[in-house]
DNA sequence: GGGAAGTACTTGACAGCGTCAACTATTGAC
DNA sequence: GTCAATAGTTGACGCTGTCAAGTACTTCCC
């Protein structure tokens, strides 16, 4: 498939999100009118459809900051929507549950959003609506399923051109993605520089990510002190992402740390980089430390993330 | 078709809905970090799309207060990143374009939102890829082109029963959709009584709309004075809804009220009643009074709409 | 069993998004 | 020329959502 064949599918994709948010008015005017925010609306919601969450379990899937759901569900509480139970098992927790007059609060809003929705499969002739069903259960099928391969990566140490490579699509990936300048490409230089003059064979370590022959991703891991290492230059190509790889370049990171007796792994990036933040997360690194600061031609948030290891 | 089946697949969009808006992230917090707001990204995304828009034509089309607007433009500019210059046609309005800096700032956002979509998709092998492409053109089509035949409603004069279940509807309708209470149905049964009672037929009028055999519509055209017309009970059923019928109603009321020579319609609705509150916008009306009020059941902000004949 | 670290939730302070209503400048209809 | 309508602006303000620091409880670890 040549990248013109993508270009012309992922531009159709856009196309189509547009048109269905605007045709399902996520972001019309109050389109929950009522005294109630669309947050609050999503908080019932989910009230509504499970068995006695707990309000971490609620901030958690729909991603709330715990201080706004706590005031949201005393705002709930306030009017008897909800009531709180603390959790025999565990003090700190509450237990939620709609009260019979949160359930009737929610009714009219989920009736309006079913009718929203029947209403706009009723103006079309039933084998029409089949079809868009029909659609509707494809797109949800596939993407769901995800890359159901989770292709073969090759993850292989430097070879010469390598570290060229690294600078070369740090300094272009971040300059179309987020606009930094010319600076970024010239610190990442600085840092494989660095890498390669003063290399501990031992204690630190470069993956380079390769498929069909192709470089797609990169990560080094570096010694800061006898007991600390810091993970760098993540970095994941755009057709390779969504695959696994950014947690899979993280994964060997860890690992190796751990196996060459660190303590502690830490790393730096911007606050900005949502889908790297995300692999971090999830790897059970945390925040330890936010700045803000002017770099490469932008104010950031720079942050420092650490795991025990 | 059974109502079953409708029901079933008014589910399965509902649960599509969720997830989509889920996979897209249109929900997630900071989806556009950097000093920019959803709003703002979505007024710079049709800057860049557009050529010369005025301010109104960006206000109406991503449903945007004016003054909000205004104060975001205000801000595109202090920034640099679009020009304003008074349209020679008309002296009120300013063309907007991007100036190179909006567009430079602009570049990273699309860059970003592309290479989201783009990722999404690349996690697919090339035949999904197509799969769902495919599938979201067939619901895009689908849906854009809406009620093709635009079914064949009859619009008649009330019999026998229809104004009981004009009564039934209402009530049925605004306490599941909007937790009316009682004292709605109640008050439409009155309005109903008077308008048999005191009927006019030279001035006054009632229609009632069959699809099928069925009651799937009304809408009264009742004398406040002399000069002046009301418009009460526009309702249109569920499965009704999107094909053009309540546009059909009032249009119908409209031309009635003119040719009985009144000089002005009018009619009250509650603000949270938006699938109303566009017909009658579309008809033409204006609202000329709001209210805030206890009725119902519910707090709400009662309006007052007009239209000169 | 006792201290340290972590977790569930709360609270205060605050930025800024978005709304509302009143205003100016201009146009267009009669 | 008058009057209503329209394009856009501005001040005031509530509310949404964020951040950081706090409390109460639990778990981990020696």
């Amino acid at each position: 498939m040549g990248s013109r064949e993508l270009e012309r599918r992922v531009e159709a994709a856009r196309r189509f999100n547009r048109f269905y948010t605007r045709q399902i008015g996520l972001l019309r005017r109050g389109a929950y009118d009522s005294p109630m925010s669309l947050t609050e609306v999503r908080v019932l919601y989910e009230l509504a459809h499970r068995e006695q969450p707990t309000a971490t379990e609620l901030g958690r899937d729909l991603d709330l900051d715990a201080g706004y759901l706590s005031r949201i569900l005393r705002g709930f509480e306030k009017r008897a929507l909800v009531t709180r139970t603390r959790s025999a098992a565990d003090g700190r927790r509450s237990h939620l549950a709609l009260t019979a007059t949160g359930r009737k609060a929610f009714a009219p809003l989920d009736a309006r959003s079913h009718d929203e929705v029947a209403a706009m499969l009723a103006g079309l002739a039933p084998a029409a609506q089949a079809r868009v069903i029909a659609a509707m259960d494809t797109i949800e099928r596939l993407l769901r399923d995800g890359p159901p391969p989770a292709a073969a990566y090759l993850l292989r140490p430097p070879q010469p051109g390598d570290m060229g490579w690294v600078v070369h699509r740090h300094g272009a990936v971040y300059a179309r993605e987020y606009g930094y300048d010319a600076q970024f490409e010239a610190l990442v230089a600085e840092i494989v520089a660095r890498f390669v003059q003063r290399f501990d064979p031992t204690r630190e370590r470069c993956w380079i990510a390769e498929r069909d022959g192709t470089v797609v991703g990169s990560v080094f891991l570096v010694a800061r002190s006898g007991t600390v290492a810091q993970l760098r230059l993540l970095l994941v190509e755009l057709q390779a992402r969504g695959s696994g790889l950014g947690t899979r370049l993280v994964d060997e990171c860890v690992r190796f740390a751990r196996q060459a007796g660190y303590r502690k792994l830490m790393l730096w990036t911007q606050s900005e980089l949502r889908a790297a933040r995300r692999l971090y997360q999830a790897a059970g690194f945390r925040v330890v430390r936010k700045e803000r600061n002017h770099s490469f031609g932008k104010a950031l948030v720079s942050e420092t993330w650490e795991l025990d290891l």
